[in-house]
DNA sequence: TCGATAATTCGAGTATCATCGAAATATTGA
DNA sequence: TCAATATTTCGATGATACTCGAATTATCGA
């Protein structure tokens, strides 16, 4: 990943109510919530929501599709698992013997693997 | 590490110059840099850093010390690793079998952690 | 085709961010 | 104590960010 793309990534999660998207859809896994859905959930205009659904999805950090009349948000775990990997990089940079190991293993067990496909909702 | 603390050190991470000032710190080590070799280094005015470094120490993710006329700002590794100890259980929430053992395995290795003390600049 | 549903885009208001020169503060050495 | 150095704080400006109601777009079922 990019400086300017971990730039736009961290800025995308540096806000209250967005944080707080991503982490529900972490939770929901691939299958993803509708946009209605979250802003009921944290009880957020929808107009207000789809903005900052709008930010995540620039970042990348989210995916959507089409439903019928929903529209379908997912958290993008690659995206994620991207910036991780650029932070402890970077984090780590110019001695890599004191954390790469680390940064090794976080890359390999593809932490945020998203969970197996879960039941169609109801 | 709480949300809003998290929300607090990714908006400071969040922005391209001091995301740079960050890397610079770490590779830094424990001896940090004083603001103006910081603001020299990356070509930008030193009242626009002194913002920029108020940023980040607000974050918690720099610390400030006085030596002589300089002020020097060191990279806090302890709060770095806590947030990526939070995005990482954050990315995996409610899935812990995904990748627990990775978070864990970093929080463990203590990634950020500081390179050894080098020579004092000349 | 029409009414209902789901969401986005628009517009306007307020707030916060980023920039940078000038002025103020802290520290040192002579 | 005074000039020089290192840095911050102040003030003003332009740019983005956030909020949310109203208007618009897309889709579905009858």
């Amino acid at each position: 990943m990019e400086t300017l793309d971990a730039v736009s990534a961290l800025g995308a999660l540096a806000q209250e109510h967005r944080l707080a998207v991503f982490r529900m859809l972490v939770k929901a896994g691939l299958d993803g919530m509708p946009a209605g859905e979250i802003a009921d959930e944290l009880g957020v205009p929808a107009s207000s929501m789809s903005f900052h659904l709008a930010q995540l999805n620039r970042a990348g950090l989210v995916t959507q599709r089409r439903e019928s009349r929903s529209l379908i948000y997912t958290a993008d775990f690659d995206r994620m698992n991207g910036l991780l990997a650029y932070l402890i990089e970077d984090c780590c940079q110019g001695r890599p013997e004191v954390c790469a190991p680390t940064a090794e293993a976080v890359s390999r067990a593809a932490c945020c693997t998203p969970p197996q496909k879960k039941r169609a909702r109801k």
